[in-house]
DNA sequence: CGCCTTTGACCGGCGC
DNA sequence: GCGCCGGTCAAAGGCG
């Protein structure tokens, strides 16, 4: 679990052990054992109300209530990361439809909300480009799939390969 | 024709 | 109640 190259300069043993979780879920066909399973991180879940948000490298994880007088309200589990890329759409593989762009406050650039159009799969995520630095694109997951992937996995490893490059140049 | 974006309207929660 | 804010809906249009 320490062949994460320098994407996310962790030291943090929880890093690792969401990593491990990641690695454990395992959604992706395939690790490939090239180096870059490391880097896959779209599958990683954490605990209900548990928000994980990588900055710069480091880790932080921020618990969210949402629980209050509702009971029902209880979100899925979310995960955040971010990424140094160019492009703000990674295609993960799975098939996603836009539903919704918002402005942000604070934030010049505006947040997309994506579905995955999967039958019966309600896993959504977001995906808003930071003012505070312009490479960075954080990504949000709510929910886990619990089907196969639809396309190929190329497109993605591709985008690894190009986020590798650009996170070593750094 | 099927699937996808775009975009303003709408909605619920929250603070004042 | 009212207005803001974040999130979602859905009509219309684009594109292969």
């Amino acid at each position: 679990m320490e062949n994460h190259h320098g994407f996310f300069t962790a030291g943090s043993s929880a890093l690792s052990a969401t990593a491990a979780a990641a690695l454990e879920y395992g959604g992706f066909h395939g690790g490939k054992g090239d180096g870059l399973s490391g880097l896959i991180m779209e599958q990683m879940r954490a605990p209900d109300n548990l928000n994980v948000i990588f900055q710069n490298g480091s880790f932080v994880h921020e618990t969210k209530m949402e629980t209050k007088k509702g009971e029902k309200k209880i979100r899925n589990p979310r995960f955040a990361f971010q990424t140094r890329s160019q492009v703000d759409i990674l295609d993960d593989g799975y098939r996603w439809r836009k539903y919704g762009q918002k402005a942000v406050k604070n934030n010049k650039f505006p947040r997309s909300y994506y579905r995955c159009t999967h039958q019966g799969c309600s896993v959504k995520k977001q995906i808003q480009r930071l003012t505070k630095d312009e490479g960075i694109v954080m990504t949000t997951y709510e929910g886990m799939h619990s089907h196969p992937i639809q396309k190929s996995n190329d497109n993605f490893e591709h985008i690894l390969n190009q986020m590798q490059i650009y996170t070593n140049s750094f």
